[in-house]
DNA sequence: ACCGGAGCCTGTTAGC
DNA sequence: TGCTAACAGGCTCCGG
């Protein structure tokens, strides 16, 4: 579900609601949404920490604690992260619940229980290997350049790959290389100079455009007040097929790479 | 190095 | 209407 934007939107909700707050219990249903450590030792090293900053780098949310572990969850596919009421019902896709000193809680709902959970003393254990920010000033077309030379790959799985760049997934990948006018199964070693400044300026564009929208509520996502963004609202192809182009006119067509549905106008990308 | 397929899960939608 | 298959915004592992 949540790419770069929906996570830093969810990041920027929650950041207000948990910065100075302690973690008195957590309750977890289903073990397996707790990557590391085990549960039980889990529970015990979260047991009256404070939290210090909520924040968030690819797509993980990274909450850092007064120990000096950082909590990161990983929403996948169907995850939600909201504060409730300690009173008010949980439902069953409700996995894991941390308890606040506050009578509130921050609970992890999520459906297809892809999403994850980790605790450790050093967050670079699990987003060391990502790609860089692409929303960083330091993410410039030279840095996209040094990223793709000597590589040989479709250029939209290339984009899905979290170790190239962090934080894009289906949507805004389709949605990037739409602004770029590039053809999502162009290879990336075909890309000249101008070919790679438009793509980052694609992949800007694409993810500040979905920030500013607060996210796309498309599937399931919607904010941790419950409102949906309003991306979806946005989009030039994701999800457009056989639909009109708003440049040219022409049907945005619909192709599987990598796995993954791929939306794209014949007519703009080349 | 890169690609395709399977697997992990449950719910929703498209098609017959 | 009812059943079935396909599909879903992610990621990892495996073999080729």
């Amino acid at each position: 579900m949540p790419e770069l934007p929906e996570v830093e939107t969810i990041a920027r909700a929650l950041r207000s609601q948990l910065v100075g707050r302690s973690i008195v219990g957590v309750r977890n249903t289903w073990r397996r949404h707790i990557d590391r450590p085990d549960p039980d030792e889990l529970v015990f090293r979260l047991q009256d920490q404070t939290i210090r900053t909520v924040s968030r780098r690819g797509k993980f949310l990274l909450i850092a604690l007064g120990s000096g572990d950082t909590l990161l969850i990983h929403l996948r596919m169907s995850g939600h992260l909201f504060v409730a009421e300690n009173g008010v019902p949980v439902d069953s896709h409700t996995h894991t619940v941390f308890v606040l000193d506050n009578n509130r809680e921050l609970r992890f709902r999520d459906t297809r229980k892809f999403g994850r959970v980790y605790l450790v003393d050093d967050p670079a254990e699990i987003v060391g290997k990502l790609g860089p920010e692409p929303l960083e000033h330091e993410f410039t077309p030279e840095v996209l350049e040094g990223i793709l030379h000597g590589r040989s790959r479709t250029l939209k799985p290339f984009l899905l790959d979290q170790t190239m760049i962090a934080g894009i997934g289906n949507i805004y990948a389709d949605e990037a290389l739409f602004y770029a006018g590039l053809h999502p199964q162009r290879n990336t070693d075909s890309l000249d100079i101008e070919d790679t400044r438009r793509l980052h300026a694609g992949i800007k564009h694409a993810l500040q455009l979905g920030i500013d929208r607060e996210g796309a509520s498309i599937s399931t996502y919607v904010k941790p007040d419950g409102e949906k963004g309003d991306m979806q609202n946005s989009v030039s192809v994701f999800r457009r097929t056989d639909q009109a182009c708003y440049v040219c006119g022409q049907p945005i067509r619909r192709i599987v790479l990598g796995g993954r549905s791929t939306h794209f106008c014949a007519h703009c990308q080349k």
